[in-house]
Formats: C-alpha cells, sequence, structure tokens
RNA sequence: CGGAGUGUAGCUCAGUCCGGUAGAGCACCGCCUUCGGGAGGCGGGGGUCGGAGGUUCGAAUCCUCUCACUCCGACCA
C-alpha cells in the first residue's frame, strides 16, 4: 500500500475531548471518528488492526471446535420477556418498535436468541456438547460511555454460548474456553490475567474474567506474586495480617465518654489505640419481614478495614443495590445518630466479617449518643447472627492459598467466560433427551470477549511519547518504508517500490510513504511512528551509496545499516507472524 | 441519573467580564525556495460563533430556554 492512495488521517495535536492515552492516540493516528457519544467510526488504519485483532480470535475459537454463526442485531421483545430480563435490564437496553408497533431491541449479547435456537434445533443429548459463536456489533446504551471506544455503546464482541447435557461436560467446554481466551490473548501479544470474578447480571455460577494490566483500567485486580491466586476485587478473598486470635481474657466492658468523635480516625487519636482494636458498624436496609420489622441490617468490620459493597449485596435478606440507611431511620430506630453504633443490643440481623469475629476487648459505639463501649466482648456485650467475608481486601494481605501477599493492580477486562447453568434453558425450557429417553434441561455456558476494547487496551499497554507501539500480530502494516528524497533520486524510488512489492510477495503488510516533496522526511517519520507500524526501513541516496538500507524497529532507541542484498531476510526474521 | 465543565474555521485555542463589521497557529489550495526529524516566503479559500427565543440602533459577548460533548460517582466486554 501507498500512502498516496491511502487515508493518513494523523492530527497533530490532541483532540480536546479525549483524556485517555488510548483515545487520544485513536484519533491522533487516525484510526477512528467520533459520530456521537460512544459511537465512531473505524478509519482504514483503524479496521485494520480491527480485522487483525478479529482473525485471531476467530482462529483460535475455530481451533477449539466452536462453529461460527451470526445473529440478528435487532431481536424481538418476546424473548427477553421470556428470559425475564426485558423487565430487569433496565434502560441499557435500547427499546423501540417497528411500524406495527411490535417493541424490538438492539441486542446487547445474545442468551436468549442462542436459546432459542438451540431448543428448536437440538432434540438428543447426542447432538451435545456444542459452541456457537459470532463476532458481531452490539449496543449497550451505556449510562456513560467514556474513554473512546474503550467503554462505547455501540462496540464488537465476539461472544459464544455452549450447551451440554451436564455439569461436567460444562467444566470441560470452561475450561477449554479459559485456555482459548489464554491463547488468544497470548497471540495478541498482550500482558494479561485471568482472575475470578463476580458473574454480575448474566447469572451463573463459576466465571473468570481476562484483564489487561493498564494503569488506566477501570478495574482492580487481586493477585498473589507466585500467580496461584488472583481474583477481581469485588469478590478477592485474602487472610488478614494481625488477627485477634480472640485468646485474650475477657475483661468487663465500661463505658467511655467520647464526645464529638464519630469516626474511626477521631476514635484512634483521642483513644490513642490502633483502628485494629476497634469495631466498625455499618447499618443498611434490609428486606422487611415479620422477623425484621425495622428493614436494617448491620455490617460488622474491624475498623481499619472497609466494606465490599458487591459481597455485601450476596447477603441474604439486604437490599441490592446496597443502601444505607438514613440517619433519620438509624435515629427512630436505635436512639442515636451514626458516630456511635455498636452491635449491640440490635434488633435486627447483625453480620459480623471474618476480621471482626474473633477480637476481643474491643471498642465499638454504646448505641448512646458520645457513648462507646471500651472491652467489650462478643456474647457478653454484642451479638451477631452471622460471619461473612464482606471485606475489600488490602494490598499486602496474604494470599488465601498461603502463597506470599496479595498484590492490587489495575486492569482492563477484555473477556469473561462464565458457567451459566440453567438460568437460560430453565426460563426458556430449553431440554433434550437424555440416554433413559428423559427430557433434560441443558446447561450452558457462555464467553465474551470485547474485540474493540481490545485495540483500546494494546494501546494503553503500547505507546510512548510519539504514539502507538503495536506488537507485530495486530499491526495496521508491519513496515513501514521511507524513501527520501524521491523526487530527486530514481534509484531511491525503484528500490523503495522493489522492496514493497518483494515484501508484499512474501506476505508482509508494507505501507510505502510515498507522498510526494511537500511532505517533509520529519512528518513522514512522526506519522509513521505515531501509527506505530512496528518496523521502518529508511531508502536514501547516502544509504545506496555503500548499498545498505537502514532499519528501525518501533520498540528500539537507535537505527542500524542492513545490507541491501540481504534485507529481505532480515526482515523476516524480525517480524513476527 | 446526581455533581463539575466545555461548545467560535478540519484541529488546538484567543475574543465573552466591559455589546460596535469574527481572529491566530496548524491543516488545506496556488507559485517559488528547501529536502535525514512535524521547513521558509508570497498569495488565497474556508465560519448560520451549538440551536431557538428575547433585550438593544446594534449580540460570539447580556437574559431565558434548549441541545450536544467531556470529566467525577453507581453498572459492564
Amino acid at each position: 500500500m501507498r500512502t498516496s492512495q491511502y487515508l493518513i488521517a494523523t492530527l497533530r495535536e490532541t483532540p480536546a475531548d479525549a483524556e485517555v492515552i488510548s483515545h487520544q492516540l485513536m484519533l491522533r493516528a487516525g484510526l477512528i471518528r467520533k459520530l456521537a457519544s460512544g459511537m465512531y467510526t473505524w478509519l482504514p488504519a483503524g479496521l485494520r488492526v480491527l480485522h487483525k485483532v478479529t482473525a485471531i480470535v476467530r482462529e483460535e475459537m475455530n481451533r477449539s471446535g466452536a462453529l461460527e454463526v451470526s445473529m440478528p442485531v435487532v431481536q424481538s421483545a418476546e424473548l427477553w420477556q421470556e428470559s425475564g430480563r426485558w423487565d430487569k435490564m433496565g434502560p441499557e437496553l435500547l427499546r423501540f418498535v417497528d411500524r406495527h408497533e411490535r417493541p424490538f431491541c438492539l441486542g446487547p449479547t445474545h442468551e436468549e436468541v442462542i436459546t432459542d435456537l438451540i431448543r428448536n434445533e437440538f432434540n438428543s443429548y447426542k447432538q451435545l456438547p456444542a459452541n456457537f459463536y459470532q463476532i458481531q456489533m452490539k449496543f449497550r446504551d451505556e449510562r456513560r460511555p467514556r474513554f473512546g471506544i474503550m467503554r462505547a455503546r455501540e462496540f464488537l464482541m465476539k461472544d459464544a454460548y455452549s450447551f451440554h447435557i451436564n455439569q461436567a461436560s460444562l467444566e470441560q467446554t470452561y475450561q477449554l474456553m479459559y485456555q482459548t481466551y489464554s491463547n488468544i490473548f497470548s497471540r495478541l501479544g498482550l500482558d494479561f490475567r485471568a482472575v475470578l470474578a463476580d458473574t454480575g447480571n448474566i447469572g451463573g455460577s463459576t466465571s473468570h474474567e481476562f484483564h489487561v494490566l493498564a494503569d488506566s483500567g477501570e478495574d482492580d485486580i487481586v493477585f498473589n506474586s507466585t500467580g496461584s491466586y488472583s481474583a477481581n476485587i469485588e469478590l478477592a478473598d485474602g487472610l488478614i495480617r494481625d488477627l485477634d486470635d480472640g485468646s485474650a481474657d475477657m475483661l468487663q466492658s465500661r463505658e467511655l465518654d467520647t464526645a464529638q468523635a464519630h469516626t474511626i480516625e477521631a476514635l484512634t487519636s483521642l483513644l490513642d489505640l490502633p483502628a485494629t482494636r476497634l469495631i466498625k458498624t455499618l447499618i443498611v436496609k434490609a428486606v422487611q419481614s415479620d422477623t425484621n420489622p425495622h428493614g436494617l441490617m448491620a455490617l460488622v468490620l474491624r475498623g481499619d478495614q472497609e466494606l465490599n459493597d458487591i459481597k455485601a449485596e450476596k447477603l441474604s435478606g439486604i437490599v441490592s443495590p446496597l443502601t444505607f440507611a438514613t440517619d433519620e431511620e438509624i435515629e427512630n430506630v436505635i436512639g442515636c445518630k451514626p458516630g456511635c453504633l455498636g452491635p449491640n443490643h440490635l434488633d435486627f440481623p447483625v453480620v459480623v466479617d471474618r476480621s471482626a469475629e474473633k477480637m476481643r476487648n474491643f471498642i465499638c459505639g454504646a448505641n448512646k449518643s458520645s457513648i462507646h463501649l471500651a472491652d467489650a466482648n462478643w456474647g457478653k456485650d454484642c451479638r451477631f447472627d452471622m460471619v461473612a467475608d464482606i471485606r475489600k481486601i488490602k494490598e499486602g494481605d496474604l494470599s488465601p492459598d498461603g502463597q506470599g501477599e496479595l498484590l492490587i493492580k489495575r486492569g482492563i477486562e477484555v473477556g469473561h467466560i462464565f458457567q451459566l447453568g440453567t438460568k437460560y434453558s430453565q426460563a426458556m425450557n430449553a431440554s433434550v433427551l437424555d440416554e433413559n429417553g428423559r427430557s433434560v434441561l441443558m446447561t450452558m455456558g457462555c464467553y465474551g470477549i470485547g474485540v474493540s476494547r481490545i485495540v483500546a487496551a494494546a494501546i494503553e499497554q503500547n505507546n510512548d511519547a510519539n504514539g502507538i507501539i503495536w506488537p507485530d500480530a495486530i499491526a495496521p502494516f508491519q513496515v513501514a518504508i521511507i524513501p527520501l528524497n524521491a523526487h530527486k533520486s530514481p534509484r531511491v524510488t525503484e528500490i523503495s517500490e522493489q522492496l514493497m512489492t518483494d515484501l508484499e510477495k512474501a506476505g508482509f503488510e508494507v505501507l510505502l510513504d510515498d507522498r510526494d516533496k511537500k511532505t517533509s522526511p520529519g512528518v513522514k517519520f512522526a506519522d509513521m511512528e505515531l501509527m506505530g507500524i512496528p518496523h521502518r526501513i529508511v531508502v536514501s541516496d547516502r544509504g545506496l551509496e555503500n548499498n545498505e538500507l537502514e532499519y528501525k524497529s518501533r520498540r528500539a532507541e537507535n537505527a542500524e545499516s542492513v545490507p541491501l542484498a540481504s534485507v529481505m531476510e532480515f526482515l523476516s526474521a524480525r517480524i513476527a507472524t
């Protein structure tokens, strides 16, 4: 390809509405342009990258035995009503009606459509297991699209759905997908981690997310140094250091006048005690019932620990999303304002985190204004109804498998695999006959990859002051050829053209910068670097005098000379395929 | 949806407080010079100042309404 025949849409300055580096560079390198919030046009160079990512995903999915299909983007409301998600989904499901006033939505995911397809096609256990996938634009009317392509409303996704006769078969395919995803992200040249994850709205039991590590990521992921444990912080478990073993003798509790000290921080300085001696009591809303007429629940943690909302939301009887009780509600039921709350004499459920369960002689609120209890103890002064893991783990906690300390890093979620179980097959009655002729609900799994997001994530991980640095596997072009003074030197032109032809014949993708003499060498160097083309050849009279070309890797500091005669072998050895 | 902010040329921005014929740099077009790191000179084209309404002799500027976009929070590939 020649730049004169191509769209080089580079920008010298950073558009004002792009905040993160990948968004800025995608605009500056001329990969995308915005149409509206969360909706982008892919320009030729950007589309080349997107297609390369797509091709790798497709190859590996095919290798795993999955079968490619293509399902409609527009889906009828009936299916969504059948699964129950029409009402559950909320406004990110973009709904509209056709000319007959029949309701439809733009597909944000395709569990309903594939389940409908398979319940009609499959009758026998002999047809299982099966795994179907597609690579297609999805639409989710995000509350807040941001970071360009990273969280767009319209985005390219690979989604796969597997069907099984039982859980054991699902687990087999799940493992295969786990391995397939690892292969895909390795081939893409990305630094990634697979982590245990929450299942969220999609439902199901086991789930793993695949994260590309990058400081701009929106998720905190937790892992230990040996790699034996990794999880999203939403559900990460960790062993807390210096946990009270509860072996000290119980003392007699006494009341302390703590005046205006209403926060853990204020109490630690007032009493000159570490936060680990204190107990933190949070009052949240719970489902109202005969046994819980106030509709409240107390969540209790050690003073230095923080609540993990997502873990808490899984407690039975709690209101989801997690909602804190108002000051008025607390005052009406308990008789004092927040700041002096404690897990004593509460007539609604008390859930205590493992960090606080075995504490002895602790400080907690006395549920009286300006009064705390010192040397309080479970059983004597306070009671709880159950122990749960509801704390947010911290960097430095010990790995739950005993292997080292936990680290926390930011990650960009680019893949997510789920064991769905029978959630959809049950709602939509998708069954086959087993070997005994009995009707059995199919067990399902689903597996997503954010294909367009990968493009942004790859840039977040691979860039410098001059622009993008593509991994070879997904670069829009592998080699840039820059002829210098071509308008004066027929030899430079001839060699450049010949090299492009030879490289293209050998299967490489080449961009020859043949823009005319008004485009100075500096502009060409800058554009090719901004676009992130990983290998560069400069053809100049100066070099040709010695029968040499100049090669520079986008990642390297300096250029090197290459004999003209051996340039093909030289490049073949350096370009990863 | 709550909070904050921005809309003026393709891009980056000045002009708005204090009303008086719409500007700069880059990009683009033509000619000349230059040619290994975003060149220089001369000449040019390009704007419903986000939109609607109002105040005024006169509005980018003041007032009202509205739309779009960005950032921060709760959700997701």
